[in-house]
DNA sequence: GGAGACTGGTTACATCTGAAACTTTCTCTG
DNA sequence: CAGAGAAAGTTTCAGATGTAACCAGTCTCC
């Protein structure tokens, strides 16, 4: 199907060089941006509001639910998260104990963090929550174009970061 | 390096009712947002750099160079953003003398913005470089792939407003 | 093996953001 | 047509976020 009916007839396939126009309401970075808010929004709620948990806290337990023990410098890559940010999630999760931190023999300014019992019991109750979630937002989507639609946004996310990176974006 | 074997091979299909495990690499609300935030970035460095407009402005500047007059609350519904920030936005753009304000009269709380011949000639800059923003970061994806993109992320949106709205989410 | 560069983690600060309270105007109803 | 209730816009305040400075431990290379 072509992106423009025909409503919009001059437009429908933008001569080359021609730009079309800018409508915001298309704009695909907009889009994006505004999906993931709602998104976001959406599940912070609830985690706020069933777990008390902030979202990077929630992306901590997250990963060292299924990976453990990692050191802060670890749990950056994995939740593409400052290390600022990662810092105080962690302090919160450490307060409430749901968070063990040990020497890390290998690096003395470092250390390693794991989930604590407690922890672990709320892992398993906010992993499944989470898949629910993400299932109730995909219903009616094909597995098939579930996977395209992870790809694309893995390899928006990949371009946009070598481009704000090498400093060039399109010509000034 | 992978911490749990047996999971994995387990779950290549995930058999009916067993829910597979939470990876949050593969996490689409994950993803969404990681990739969002990279094209934000992206964008929004550009913008300020360039023309030291904020994102909420930028988003203002794109609407009324499409569509003027339109009041705040219209602008709200626009562009999806709260009213304060809207209301910010537009202070900054006014200041600058980027838009003019005229009284509505259709209701006196209210007024009416638009872009002045200044930001017009912003907007006359800052729109191709949008698209062009937009042309590099799908470069390579079909165009027909490129509307699906759009389709699945306005309703993804919906879905979460709409699940975010009547407070129902997955059952608890 | 020690001086200098570097890196992981932490703290401080300035900014941004959104929720709630407030003011003015409008609308509806008796 | 007066008063109650709602809506548009604005201000205020508290919390979140990210950048830059900072400290301590580690690496490297002469």
């Amino acid at each position: 199907m072509s992106s423009r009916p025909s409503t919009v007839v001059l437009m429908s396939a933008p001569p080359p060089g021609a730009q079309r126009a800018l409508r915001l309401d298309d704009y695909l970075p907009y889009r994006l941006s505004v999906a993931a808010n709602a998104v976001s929004q959406l599940i912070a709620r609830a985690y706020v509001d069933r777990f008390g948990l902030t979202v990077p806290q929630w992306r901590l337990m997250a990963v060292l639910g299924e990976d453990s023990p990692l050191t802060p410098q670890a749990l950056c890559g994995r939740t593409i998260m400052d290390k600022v940010t990662v810092m105080r999630a962690a302090r919160g999760l450490l307060q409430r104990r749901l968070l063990r931190r040990q020497p890390n023999a290998a690096d003395g300014r470092s250390h390693q963090l794991s989930l604590t019992a407690t922890g672990e019991r709320m892992y398993a109750e906010v992993a499944p929550l989470a898949l629910k979630y993400e299932a109730t937002l995909l219903a009616g989507i094909e597995a098939a174009d579930v996977a395209r639609l992870g790809q694309w946004l893995r390899r928006l996310q990949h371009t946009a970061a070598a481009l704000t990176e090498g400093g060039t974006g399109p010509a000034r």
